[in-house]
DNA sequence: TGTACATCAGTGAACGCGCGTTCACTGATGTAC
DNA sequence: TGTACATCAGTGAACGCGCGTTCACTGATGTAC
């Protein structure tokens, strides 16, 4: 931690070439984010060092700290929503994808928990709206399948957007409560918030199912869930 | 938040009241956490400040800075606690009481976001064991009402514990996205925080019950659930 | 009741540090002739 | 193919800042006689 981990000096990138170091800077503050363990301890001058490379050059590629820790964010949303597209790859069953999909959130939250948390917790006072979230790969996969399940007859149909809102706060919470307070007795991670994500989906459908309680809709939604029996 | 705010030169306090200065300090780290937004913006400097008081003097109460972060954090969970207690006060129906307790967890936590947020994103590395969080008035008074309703036949009887854990991760998984990311369209935050909280609820019911669907079991569920129809 | 004295809550000044950012620069890379 | 030159990615040194923390101190508070 105190000794900056200084790489052999770079060559000079040619000249069309500024997106290569770029990239290495996003991916260097990543690493930097993960072994420094908290966002206030990622400077400028530690991510310059670890790419091999003076402070000043990164200022060459971002506007100012702010800019960068943004890119940084943007690089890992993009890694969670491949990380949860190929966790649900060749799985047929649309509710077997989407509980796939949560656990590959929480697996890759936990993973790289500094940038989940720098991420999530970052209140961006300004440029970041709705937009730059809801249109993440992430969403709109989640979003996908929640669509799927709602054409095979597992969720009610409609606007998927508040389910999608309510499944992710709860992977969200399991997931920032196993990286935040890892010495609480929670068993086995992966359980647990295996637990939690089906709990939200499975309660949001019969909270619904509650208002006009027909036990043979209940039976049949059942069926259309475990098919097995 | 650039002039700070030089309270009146304090009167020094008599022989054995050190205590007094310790809540004002306490209580003056959570108002600049509140105003200034941020806990890397709050400074041993800023406290003093605002206390009125200089800075080595905070040093007479807390050894260093962290242990100060602590003391608000622990202050912040006995609020959370009351918070509960009085917002559940002459509910006889504990499921009922469970969902107003859910819900005074998260309109504290939105009214003290970055306490909040400090309280639950910090990994304290130690000294803050699973007893501690354990302890608290909210978690025992959360346990309690599970173990009522588990009495009431509501929940299935056994262990509170792993239950009231889940129930914290969907409290805490929405009220740190509503706090973190208010521009999403959540609609009516005690709404979707209601929403959410009762998925959690009933899905864990309903999953147990998944194991051995007799239509009838359900029934007699809801009918305890819903005792009006 | 009056005086000398011990206590210790709070002070004032200063320390060393790492930070984000700036500036004029250097010299390898690519191009024009 | 060879030379002069423009470009601009990265440099080296420095700036001003606010931070946590320390130290010897001051002087009001409470006590002993």
């Amino acid at each position: 931690v105190s000794a900056e981990p200084i790489a052999a000096r770079r060559r000079r990138s040619p000249r069309g070439s500024g997106d290569l170091l770029r990239g290495e800077i996003i991916a260097a503050a990543r690493e930097c984010l993960t072994r420094l363990g908290s966002a206030d301890a990622v400077s400028i001058r530690a991510v310059a060092a670890h790419v091999g490379v003076t402070p000043p050059s990164i200022y060459r590629h971002f506007a100012d700290k702010d800019e960068l820790l943004d890119a940084v964010v943007a690089d890992m949303f993009a890694d969670i929503g491949e990380a949860m597209r190929r966790a649900s790859e060749g799985i047929a069953n649309p509710l077997e994808r989407l509980r796939q999909q949560g656990l590959a959130c929480v697996r890759f939250a936990r993973a790289n928990a500094e940038c989940y948390r720098l991420a999530t917790m970052n209140v961006r006072t300004e440029a970041s709206h709705a937009d730059e979230v809801l249109g993440t790969e992430a969403f709109m996969t989640i979003s996908g399948t929640v669509v799927e399940c709602m054409d095979a007859g597992i969720f009610q149909k409609g606007d998927p957007l508040p389910l999608v809102l309510e499944l992710w706060a709860a992977a969200h919470g399991i997931a920032s409560l196993l990286i935040a307070k890892p010495y609480l007795p929670w068993g086995d991670p992966e359980l647990v918030a295996d637990h939690v994500l089906r709990a939200a989906a499975i309660g949001h459908v019969v909270a619904d199912l509650i208002g006009d309680p027909d036990p043979e809709k209940f039976a049949a939604w059942l069926a259309r869930v475990h098919p097995a029996g």
